[in-house]
DNA sequence: CACTCACATCGATTTTTGTCAATATGTTTT
DNA sequence: AAAACATATTGACAAAAATCGATGTGAGTG
């Protein structure tokens, strides 16, 4: 039995413009906050907001360095959401066509 | 130079439990809508509305018979799916460190 | 210890998404 | 051609997500 509400925040940690623009530049490597900020068109509590989800996903992981906050991607994360996407479109069994309506 | 928005339609497929339970039925092969409905706790129209959406994405495919539609997962939709996630948290380079604030 | 700086959280607002009932479209059957 | 049926679309509304300014928190600095 699956938990659909968790499955699904691993994708919507994927399915906004400004998330995947942080993800662009995390994978040159890790950056801190005030680099995103730069790069991005958004207010500093914002792009908090979008470190929070990106993090609860298990896509990035943060390293708090003194005041300073370090964003990376994490590969098991990402592995865990490449993985957990095909298990979730891969079809077992022969999957032959239901004959409801048209038998 | 990569189109958020597309790449964001994907993954927007995925974030919501409805579409999730709809895979998970349709993993076990091609089904039409009614069998669908009869599943889901949700209205004709809203199952419409989620369908179009799945199929935009490209995870499903709908084929036409008669007055009936039946859905499938496609093979080539899911690998691209999954293709573009990890290409989206690939990291490029050595992946060093910022060196901005803690320099 | 006061001050500054970086980030998180809160409250309010706007935008987007999901939902349904009603209606439109298109197909099959009589 | 009309009736019946399956699905798509529309319009209205409710729920959730994104955004920002203001404020809180906690770490370094003078």
């Amino acid at each position: 039995m699956r938990n659909y509400a968790e499955d699904a925040k691993v994708f919507k940690a994927l399915c906004d413009e400004n998330r995947l623009r942080i993800l662009e530049i995390l994978r040159g490597g890790e950056k801190c906050a005030c680099v995103l900020l730069s790069d991005l068109q958004i207010s500093q509590s914002t792009l908090s907001y979008h470190m929070k989800i990106l993090c609860d996903s298990g896509i990035v992981v943060s390293r708090p360095e003194g005041k300073w906050m370090h964003y990376a991607i994490s590969k098991e994360g990402s592995l865990r959401a490449a993985q957990l996407l095909v298990e979730l479109t891969a079809l077992y069994g022969d999957g032959d066509s239901c004959s409801c309506c048209n038998a």
